[in-house]
RNA sequence: GGGCGCAUAGCUCAGUUGGUUAGAGCACCUGUCUUACAAACAGGGGGUCCCCAGUUCGAGUCUGGGUGUGCCCACCA
């Protein structure tokens, strides 16, 4: 170790005036450093060169029109972490974030904030105002225009909730390169690589059986999927076959109008006979045919099923393998279609179920078949589980439409194969985090569908020609330019016609659905590196060097940019990704608003401060979860209240000097101490296990208060003399600086606040401490013998009950030879700290460090 | 049903490649009004490392099996 005095870093330079206030407090200090940090412009990104001084970020963009929890607070927390460090290790840290605002949460927020629907055949009424008190029952229809205006006045207003929340909680992000999902330039991204992934194949359009949730009346994806457990009944239904009835089991019996087949297993004896004869289904009377697959489980209900256009995913399968017909009977907005299908001939019977609810429909349904006979027993109610879109509330609907996919792996083997590779070249932080995206993309079954009927939202950059009869040819989309971007095809015209040309035969038509937001969210890396718009950014800041969310996106969002960016760029999006698990409740089940356990942020935030709940934030490592404990919160803020204490302390004590003034076996001891701290955290930091350096650091600094501090005390004010004072006061101030430092990214508001006291210039923009900087040939070992020392004597006292001031009249040191020899070498700090005012012996011992004391009487009685 | 975690003090968690008597914080108990800090400080008690078997001179740590618990996925006849 060199013993070289450091040469001061230059924002030290100027260490002079020292504004220490006689009671500090941690109240204020968020509101005076948020405002400075702003002012100042503190973490601004400045571009750098080259792509090696740069750290860059993919952070989620959060859905305005949803709540932040404690959850969210933490796992954003986690990645600003890091964030500092990197960038007190000199890097140029590009930490973007953005706003998910466009989709359908916005949508649905806006219809229950303002009591209105988005109706595209109403007029635009420019002067329209949102009723006054919104009625959820009777929400008003309005035009396209006038709903998307209200998305943007409602997400503006979110937005900014949003952006004071992570401002509070100190997220060093630079605010000027805020993103929006529905921007012009997110839009642009979009459009842009969708139609790129036409042109190469990659994306496509498909008419074909698609999850539809009823209620938003829109397609969802498979990673949308959510499936919950439904009450329901096995309903017992006869079909009339040639040799007697055939009994069914079904818990959707409204779904008899729509039965194309039976099914069983080709080996199961029991329905054998039966394949390629056919049965007539009770009420409406159509002749189906009996078929055997292997999909069917002989063991689930009567061992044979009733498909249908569509009941169920299996439904499609058997639709699809063994070619049935599609006899569909439910509409777009869930209900049985009003006119009579044709291959439907009982009028009577449909009339009972038609324009119903599933639900009302299944009603009549078993009411006919009650009549009929058809029905065998009573219904027997089951608990199943039903697929609902993860944001609705009525199980999805399996109905036929034409939609846009992306092409991911689900039905092709070769891309599926890639996107594992691309899984393997990622580096997982915690790395068993890999096994969710490898389940994830082994398990796909279909394609990425991105296309929603919905209304905002980034559209399709594409038009359809209009033939003769005004029927739109889908087989080949006009797509926009990309110098045309970004365009939204209802109101911009397709190059080669006049607007009056829209909707009329031998025209065209705009596609009239809306992107998904994944399929702009998932185009992140792209839209804040300045993908195709700024190629001096994107050179240094893309692929990225970190993406950070919880675990819960990883088959969305983190697989869908995974997608894109194999795609557009050949390349991953990112270098690594640190997976952050979840707030837990204190019964360590998840955090959700259907179970009421939610903890809203703000209110920690109050209780306990920033620097507090980071604290708490930075003590759940990588992946794990964790519960939710309000008294771990108080002891985060008793060590940003310590950190504020000590430092008063050690300022007051005139702490000052340079490297070269430690002289004391002490002092000299406490740097080499802090030295291997600081490889620790770095070492630590460097693994992003932001917990194990903050714990190394938190360590080393209770026992910097709680010993050394005591230890010098009384020689720091000069009670051995003016150069001893000053080993004392330069070692207090070199170990004072570099703790702040290191706990700087952890706790960002006290840090500044105490650096502001003696330092010019913002910690956050200082450098992070090196071992170097207090590089000494102190002995490691000497404080933890003066810790034994001192609880030795402290035990003695309080075990006396007696004061700790009171004075020891004779002491007696007995440790093994090596652990007297540094006792000795710090014998009147020793005195000064135990109050040994007698004699003191010192006994070489095999047996470990122990102190025999005998207690001044009189002086503890003067107390 | 498949996958992945977790199980160590009352609670939350550390325990690196196997190696003295298993640690920390909180909580608890007992003290101390000590000129940085009473929302503080000092001291103390507290563990069958989930169970069983195995490998080894030696297992909290490695192997196999089991139990409990949680998350993700699948499961609509």
């Amino acid at each position: 170790m060199s013993t070289e005095p450091i040469s001061p870093r230059p924002d030290a330079a100027d260490a002079g005036a020292r504004v220490v206030p006689d009671k500090p407090v941690l109240e204020g200090l968020e509101a005076k450093w948020l405002n400075r940090w702003k002012t100042d412009d503190t973490y601004a990104f400045v571009r750098p060169a080259t792509r090696s001084e740069v750290f860059s970020i993919d952070t989620p963009p959060p859905t305005v029109s949803g709540s932040l929890h404690v959850g969210h607070v933490f796992s954003y927390t986690h990645t600003d972490l890091v964030a500092r460090y990197q960038r007190m290790r000199g890097k140029h840290v590009f930490y973007p974030i953005g706003w998910d605002d466009n989709g359908l949460p916005t949508e649905r927020r806006v219809q229950n904030y303002y009591g209105v629907r988005c109706d595209p055949s109403v007029p635009y009424d420019p002067d329209f105002a949102p009723p006054e008190k919104p009625d959820p029952k009777r929400q008003v229809p309005i035009s396209r225009r006038n709903f998307v205006e209200l998305c943007h006045e409602l997400t503006h207003l979110d937005e900014r909730a949003f952006e004071d929340l992570w401002r509070r909680v100190g997220l060093s992000v630079d605010w000027s390169t805020l993103y929006t999902t529905i921007s012009d330039d997110s839009q642009s991204v979009a459009q842009k690589a969708f139609l790129r992934n036409v042109r190469r194949g990659e994306a496509y359009m498909s008419e074909a059986p698609t999850l539809w949730d009823v209620t938003f009346q829109t397609a969802v994806a498979q990673a949308e999927l959510e499936a919950r457990d439904y009450p329901g009944a096995y309903h017992r239904v006869a079909f009339e076959g040639a040799s007697g009835p055939v009994y069914v089991e079904t818990t959707r019996p409204e779904l008899i109008a729509a039965c194309v087949a039976l099914v069983a297993h080709p080996d199961d004896e029991r329905y054998r006979p039966l394949f390629g004869t056919t049965v007539t289904s009770p009420i409406f009377g159509v002749e189906i045919p009996v078929l055997a697959h292997e999909a069917a489980e002989p063991d689930k209900g009567a061992g044979i099923a009733m498909s249908c256009t569509f009941g169920d995913l299996t439904d499609v399968t058997w639709w699809r393998e063994l070619q049935l017909p599609t006899r569909t009977i439910i509409g777009r907005d869930g209900r049985i279609l009003r006119d009579q299908p044709e291959w439907i001939s009982r009028a009577d019977a449909w009339a009972e179920i038609a324009g119903k609810t599933t639900f009302g429909a299944r009603e009549a349904t078993v009411a006919a078949l009650r009549d009929s006979g058809a029905l065998d027993g009573e219904p027997t109610p089951t608990q199943r589980k039903a697929n609902f879109y993860e944001k609705g509330d009525k199980p999805l609907e399996i109905v036929s439409t034409r939609q846009w996919y992306i092409r991911n792996g689900g039905r092709d083997e070769d891309i599926k194969q890639q996107m594992l590779a691309r899984g393997e070249e990622l580096g997982w932080i915690p790395p068993h985090m890999k096994h969710r995206y490898d389940n994830w993309v082994s398990g796909l079954n279909g394609d990425w569908l991105i296309s929603r009927q919905r209304f905002f939202g980034v559209p399709f950059p594409v038009w359809y020609v209009l033939d003769a009869n005004g029927e739109p040819d889908y087989t080949t989309p006009i797509l926009a330019s990309e110098e045309s971007l970004p365009v939204d095809p209802s109101s911009d015209v397709p190059p080669g016609f006049e607007e009056s040309q829209r909707g009329v035969p031998g025209g065209f038509v705009a596609d009239p659905d809306v992107m998904d937001t994944w399929a702009t969210s998932s185009l992140s890396p792209q839209i804040v590196t300045g993908w195709e718009r700024d190629p001096e950014l994107f050179a240094v800041t893309f692929p990225m060097d970190l993406n950070t969310h919880a675990h819960e996106i990883i088959r969305t969002w983190l697989f869908s940019r995974v997608v894109r960016a194999h795609y557009e760029n050949h390349s991953l999006p990112w270098a690594r990704s640190m997976i952050s698990g979840f707030v837990m409740d204190p019964d360590r089940k998840k955090m959700s608003k259907s179970r009421g356990n939610v903890v809203v942020p703000t209110d920690i935030l109050d209780s306990y401060g920033s620097d507090a709940v980071r604290w708490r934030a930075a003590m759940a490592r990588p992946g794990m979860d964790s519960p939710f404990d309000e008294k771990q919160m108080k002891v985060g803020r008793r060590l940003a209240m310590k950190v504020l204490n000590a430092s008063k302390f050690v300022l007051g004590l005139g702490a000052a000097g340079d490297l070269a003034s430690v002289t004391e076996p002490a002092d000299r001891a406490l740097l080499a101490e802090l030295g291997g701290v600081i490889d620790t955290a770095t070492a630590a930091f460097d693994a992003f296990d932001y917990t194990g350096a903050l714990e190394a650091s938190e360590r080393f600094f209770w026992q910097f208060c709680d010993d050394y501090l005591e230890l010098v005390k009384e020689r720091a004010y000069g009670a051995q003399g003016e150069a001893a004072a000053g080993s004392a006061r330069a070692a207090l101030a070199l170990a004072l600086d570099a703790s702040l430092r290191l706990f700087a990214p952890i706790m960002p508001f006290v840090t500044e606040e105490v650096w502001s006291w003696w330092k010019k210039g913002s910690i956050h923009q200082a450098s992070w401490p090196t071992a170097d900087e207090v590089a000494t040939d102190g002995d490691p070992a000497l404080l933890g013998d003066v810790a034994a020392a001192l609880i030795a004597i402290r035990g003695s006292k309080s075990q006396a009950k007696v004061s700790m001031k009171t004075e020891v009249a004779v002491a007696e040191l007995s440790a093994p030879a090596e652990s007297l020899a540094r006792l000795q070498s710090v014998e009147a700090d020793l005195r000064a700290v135990g109050r040994i005012t007698g004699e003191l012996t010192w006994t070489k011992s095999d047996s470990p460090l122990s102190v025999a004391v005998q207690l001044a009487e009189a002086e503890s009685s003067h107390n």
